[in-house]
DNA sequence: AATGAATGAGCATTCATTCAT
DNA sequence: AATGAATGAATGCTCATTCAT
């Protein structure tokens, strides 16, 4: 488990600022320095390199992302209302936190994202095997291949956010539950 | 109609190798330039500025994968089947054609993307509104709002291919018509 | 005795234009061509580099300006008549024809004057010699160097107008009349 | 009142020399840079851009001729007396100074000079203020506009200076008096 | 530990000049 | 002769990184 300092956290705080307005490029190291209150050679005390720091905070989002999609589910619920939990998270996250998700999209269309190995993406999904799981135990999904049930959920989540976005429209709970509803058409079992 | 000389076509050609495989970053002007076997300043006199370039590369992409989509739709197919080949279509280009969609996502996902003028964007996907009037007209599908459809189909299609592309999984025939099946069931009517 | 086409006469009519109007820097040959009308390779049939143009620019100009000076003159005024006539044309076109002078001060204050010989020089300001030495065995002058003179006259001439022209005042004939009786007062014998 | 560190002023003083010797053009950032013993980016921490920096090395350059301009003179003085000083002050550092003066030679008659405000101009004049008024005061000038007066002493020392080193020719107390003899006439009364 | 002045390699862009047509 | 597309060296400026304080 990482473990960060709180100027380390003031730092990733400016640089998600600055790059989520800014753009990866014009988010020069010396705008995330003073952005974050800190001498420029002070983040080089944190990270050796800014492609170091673009990769850490990539990684905290990422966690926080994950945590935020598990809010509110739990073993005692049904695996489809687990999974409407998730998904709603999902949805709400991506389509109201847009520094974060202008940054995250950057982060996965560009060569950074070949910086994050194999082994750390998994640790970063292992949280929802547990739930998966079960799904496939009480054979609540149909016989997919298990990208395709991440693509569908996790694809349409994506991109109905960007929609959102670029068209600046408000996200209802009525267009949560058709979309989760169509999703869940997809995948489920009859 | 966007016309291009050869010359043209020879340097985005370039910028398209160069920006895919060494990100927006790291593709300075001067290695398309060689890349494209012409010198420098010649860029110039096709495009005002670096981002003038990219744009125009974007445009010309953007069009030529919706040509692609279309290959072998017609009117005589039912509304289904043309919608089965356009998302086939779409996941083997995706899937295939890595340069095209790296370049596209990070333009996507970039300052760069809102320099397309929504009169553009409009113009790129007008294509589909006939087939999408016509399924609308045969109640095809269920009564979703718009976006929720192009969610499922295209958000599908996109996650699904970053997936088999990281993992370097082959695309068959099977898991496209899985992948389909799972798609249409979401939008489908019964 | 230099003698020039009519096309390059046309090329140092935009040269003129261009360089009066945008300064030395940002007076590209390509902006020159266009404004003459003619391709940029052109040019280089008339002149080797854009110096030899300049400087040529240069020499055309200095003769008109002294052909101006002289308009008026006779060998049946008095001297000091001719020299009111000389002093007072040098301060109507200094103050009047702002794109040549914005150009000569441009070309003396910067290295390209030192590519005009010294007997180039000569050539240009032998045409008052014969006035100069009329005043001088009419014992009109005081006992001064050559040199003050000269830099009574022009100095005063170059500095009036300049003053004129950065305050975008008015040039009357009363205010040249003035000037004129001072300086005459400075070389004037009693 | 303008402070300039010990580097901006080693800054200044590598421009001065590299534009009195080699113009405006041919001065680039990387020469001045060179000469100063920086590094070419150092100085875009004192001056936002090149223009800045010539704009400002013009300032420092002003106030010190008008420095030097003062010298010797006092309120203990006659009006005359203090404007010989002035006068001789100015036609020895016009003379002597060469690379001060080509450079303000070429800022004057280049786009740059549209650079510094009136209110600036003003203030660099402001110190010859008392002695003039003085001199209206004492009636010791004609009745001539101030401009006349004005380009009679400053137009002839520069017409002067500017011959003098082109002919290369040695500046004698002599001529000094004898020009400033002339100037006076000019402009005194009786 | 923290700072921020200094560095200089690297980039987008310009423009004098060439040369195939 | 005339053209203007093509060239690529040169320039102003940025910014990741270092290091003396």
């Amino acid at each position: 488990m990482i473990t960060r300092t709180e100027k380390q956290n003031d730092i990733l705080d400016a640089a998600l600022q600055i790059i989520s307005e800014r753009g990866f490029h014009d988010s020069p190291i010396s705008a995330i320095a003073k952005q974050a209150g800190v001498g420029a050679g002070t983040i080089y005390r944190y990270y050796e390199t800014k492609d170091d720091l673009i990769r850490d905070l990539y990684l905290r989002e990422k966690v926080a992302v994950v945590d935020q999609m598990l809010v509110g589910t739990n073993q005692e619920l049904t695996v489809k209302e687990n999974f409407r939990r998730i998904w709603g998270n999902a949805l709400r996250i991506h389509t109201s936190d847009q520094p974060k998700f202008r940054f995250m999209d950057q982060f996965y269309n560009s060569p950074y994202s070949g910086t994050v190995s194999a082994e750390e993406r998994r640790e970063l999904t292992a949280r929802f095997d547990v739930l998966m799981n079960r799904a496939v135990g009480e054979k609540m999904l149909r016989d997919l291949p298990q990208p395709v049930v991440g693509a569908v959920m996790m694809g349409t989540v994506s991109y109905l956010a960007q929609i959102l976005r670029s068209h600046a429209l408000e996200l209802t709970d009525e267009l949560s539950e058709q979309a989760f509803d169509a999703v869940w058409r997809a995948i489920a079992e009859s």
